[in-house]
DNA sequence: TATTTTATCTACATTTATGGATAAATAAGA
DNA sequence: TCTTATTTATCCATAAATGTAGATAAAATA
C-alpha cells in the first residue's frame, strides 16, 4: 500500500494548483494551503511535494514568462495533469464509497 | 504540518471502523480495506495505524466478548471517538473548501 | 494437547515534511 | 555598466511518520 496512494497532502497540493490555475507556483501554492487549511506549511514541504507529483506524472510544469513587475527568478508554473485528476478522482471515490456505507447514525455528529 | 494531520490511509481505516460498528477489528478492517480499496493492505498495516489513531484519541477499544463458535483471542473492537469524528469532519472540510474554489472547467474531466 | 484466531512486538525501509543554505533570474538604481 | 535588492527555485541533511514483514504470544475451542 505504501506509496501507491495521493498522499493527503498530495491531495491538497493538487487541489490548490487546480484552484490556482495560472497562478499554481510555490508560494501562491502555500499560501492557497495555508489559507484553507488553517497552519502553517512550509515552502519546502510544497516544492518536495510538487517534485514528487511531477515525478508520478499527476503535475506538469512550465515556466513563466518575465513580468515588467518585479524582480526575481521565473515562476514555475503547474498544472494538473489527467493522471493527477483521475488520482483526485479515485480518492475521492474511495471515500465515497465508505462513506456510503456508513450505518445511519454510525456517528454522533451530523456530516452535512 | 508533519503529524497535524489525518493521513490518507488513517483517514480510510477511520472510516472503515465507521462502516463496520461492532465488527470493527483488525482483520474485518484490513477485509474492508481491501475490498473499498482493490488493493492489498498488511494486517501490520492496519494494527499499526489503528494503534496510532488510538493515541491520537481517534479512535477507543475494548475487547469483544467470547463467542461460542470459534477459538481464538478476543477481538479488539474499536470506535471512532467524537475528536476522530471531527477529525473526519475537518478533513472532508478542507476538501470541499478547495473543490469549491475550482474554476468551472479547471479539469478536463467531469467530477460528477 | 493441538488447532485456530487474533493481537502484539520488533526491526526496518520508505516516504514525507522541514529548515536552512545557496543559487539563479530579474529589475532598479547609481 | 555595475551593484544591489528582490523573488523564486533548488539542494541537502535530517527528523518524523508510515507501511511492512516476520516472529511471537495469548486466548479460545475441540
Amino acid at each position: 500500500m505504501k506509496g501507491t496512494y495521493l498522499g493527503e497532502f498530495e491531495e491538497l497540493v493538487l487541489l490548490s494548483v487546480g484552484v490556482l490555475q495560472q497562478e499554481a507556483y510555490g508560494l501562491a501554492i502555500k499560501k492557497e494551503l495555508e489559507d484553507q487549511t488553517q497552519r502553517k506549511v512550509s515552502i519546502s514541504a510544497v516544492h518536495a511535494s510538487c517534485n514528487r507529483l511531477e515525478e508520478k506524472g499527476y503535475l506538469t510544469s512550465h515556466f513563466g514568462e518575465k513580468t515588467q513587475k518585479r524582480g526575481g527568478r521565473r515562476k514555475k508554473i503547474y498544472a494538473v495533469s489527467l493522471p493527477g485528476q483521475k488520482a483526485l478522482q479515485r480518492a475521492q471515490h474511495i471515500r465515497k464509497s465508505l462513506w456510503d456505507r456508513l450505518p445511519p447514525n454510525a456517528f454522533t455528529l451530523d456530516f452535512a
